[in-house]
DNA sequence: GTGAAAGCGCTAACAT
DNA sequence: ATGTTAGCGCTTTCAC
């Protein structure tokens, strides 16, 4: 691999020279600019990033960290952060796991000059390992997860008014017979929606009842086994809120198992609008998170913070949007 | 953050006497050894890799280059190439794009020192790049992707007989009148998988007429638009092989769109096993790669290449299995 | 067994 | 406008 100084003595100057041509600086001659340009080109020169790293102690990657992928939300929600690291051009260091494994990774990762920052998005554990982290003042921001006054800035939807956006659904349709399925759990997001659900059906005048209230584990199966006990009891609910559209999947699985029919029988709403959730076969309503927006922010504000590490903290939601597909249809 | 002459420092030791312990060299002192450790270890002391890489020439870093993730079998690769690299020790920078610029980037993070070699997946594209990199004879791995002759080590499932497989079960069940959906364009995966099939129909004396082998995208609406010309055409196939699972999920989108019944009116058989596979509702019966065996594979070939640049170029093929289910069942 | 010193390839401050 | 020089934090001879 060529060396700054291989290109140097090839146009006959100096490496520092070289250098300031690739940093575009202002102070070279247009003429040593173009001979040294000339050389770069036809050598096809690469400049080491780790050199460079050293020196500016900016290394232009940055790390991800995400639980495995059970649930396809990660996959779109990484693409969105990949191409919105990559549009800033820096690049995505990815940890998936689902223990604290990744979490340590990823803070050893800054610790040992690797990456400049991390996002931490939801599905990766909510214990000791990030707050280890947040503790150690790295630049951190949760994409997607919240966690209530930690020391780090956080982009989420409003989940809470996602919740509610449910409730009002299934309300505005005289539907008050209704369960939530998912949430139970440490999970933030999870907590959250549910959290909205039942507090727009309560102050509608339409309290839950608490064997209404399922948890069930973020993956298909569980969801689907939730589902099936809920569904065989006595005078199953008439309609369903899913934290996420993994666990509404997971309800439908269960529904078409029994022979009840959605929407005749039953009525589901997810949440995330994963792509799947438009297929004609599951056609799901569901709320959507404006996924490349979060992403986008979350970069945004890592930077922020990584030029400037005194600004405040900041909580920035999204507003989620309710998409009415089959499985809970609006009849005028 | 500390170095290693603040640890020496600490414990009146020389810088590199740290460097000795921390390589675990046999040289030193068993006393020596054990106060720098108690410092290492009250410091909480992580190494900079970056000056690390600087002098070995290895970063401990692998770029894998993926398409976007519409398809979900990719997601499904990623984490387990991820395991298999967290596994040894290594980390993983991710690439996503569907056109050049994911090859392009990951090209020249390994000319620039960041990367120490290149996993490129399929979904990626089949152009320049690619071949560029490999003729620079950079330390890459094909994984679930092939290019026949190429200067590289390459990791696939035997794609020739998947399709094979998919034809001796429609045929052992007497099923003769069928369709091929995907695999005439450029993705080495779905031509070979579709040249299989073909193949063992026609060798069993059951030739497939042209206008039964559709192309598609592998996205989920072009395989239901294609299926939909497909299967509203008069005399339908009664059996198809779609080249992926994404594929089939298209077909049977547009069976229930159409009110054909799956499997009364119709078989289909995927490839690939994504766990949605397995969903009640879905149910496809289509061919498993082993994806955690593949993608192991690809980074033990990767490291002994980096190791070894001499060996002489493998390709790995894993056998598929059927695995059927309701969408194409096994009728005794 | 341990220390001193060179140097990986770059950036930036300081000379000229 | 350009060259010289001093490191960034580590590994690895080469002395002792």
């Amino acid at each position: 691999m060529p060396t700054s100084r291989d290109i140097a003595r090839l146009a006959g100057v100096s490496q520092a020279t070289v250098s300031r041509v690739l940093a575009d600086k202002p102070n070279v001659r247009e003429e040593t600019r173009l001979r040294v340009q000339s050389v770069l080109d036809s050598i096809g020169y690469v400049p080491n990033e780790y050199a460079r790293a050293m020196r500016t102690g900016r290394t232009g990657t940055i790390g991800v960290v995400t639980g495995r992928i059970t649930n396809p939300f990660y996959p779109e929600l990484i693409d969105a952060l990949g191409t919105a690291l990559t549009q800033r051009g820096l690049r995505m260091v990815l940890w998936a796991s689902d223990t604290d494994s990744g979490e340590t990774a990823a803070t050893e990762a800054v610790r040992s000059g690797l990456i400049d920052g991390v996002l931490f998005t939801s599905a990766s554990s909510d214990s000791g390992s990030l707050r280890l982290a947040l503790e150690s003042a790295l630049p951190v921001v949760l994409a997607v997860r919240s966690i209530e006054d930690a020391p780090c800035d956080q982009v989420t939807s409003d989940n809470l008014l996602g919740g509610r956006l449910a409730a009002q659904h299934f309300l505005s349709h005289g539907r008050t017979d209704v369960a939530v399925i998912g949430g139970v759990g440490w999970i933030s997001t999870g907590r959250e929606r549910r959290e909205g659900f039942l507090r727009q059906m309560r102050e509608q005048g339409a309290d839950v009842p608490p064997d209404r209230v399922v948890d069930c584990e973020f993956v298909h199966d569980a969801a689907r086994e939730a589902a099936l006990s809920l569904l065989a009891s006595p005078g199953p609910p008439l309609s369903t809120f899913c934290v996420n559209d993994i666990i509404a999947f997971g309800v439908l699985d269960a529904a078409a198992q029994l022979g009840i029919r959605v929407p005749d029988d039953l009525w589901v709403i997810g949440y995330d609008d994963v792509r799947m959730a438009s297929w004609n076969l599951l056609s799901l309503t569901t709320l959507s998170q404006p996924v490349d927006d979060i992403a986008d922010a979350a970069v945004a504000m890592l930077l922020r913070r990584l030029d400037n590490p005194d600004t405040p903290y900041e909580h920035r939601r999204f507003r989620p949007r309710l998409i009415i597909r089959r499985s809970a249809p609006s009849i005028p």
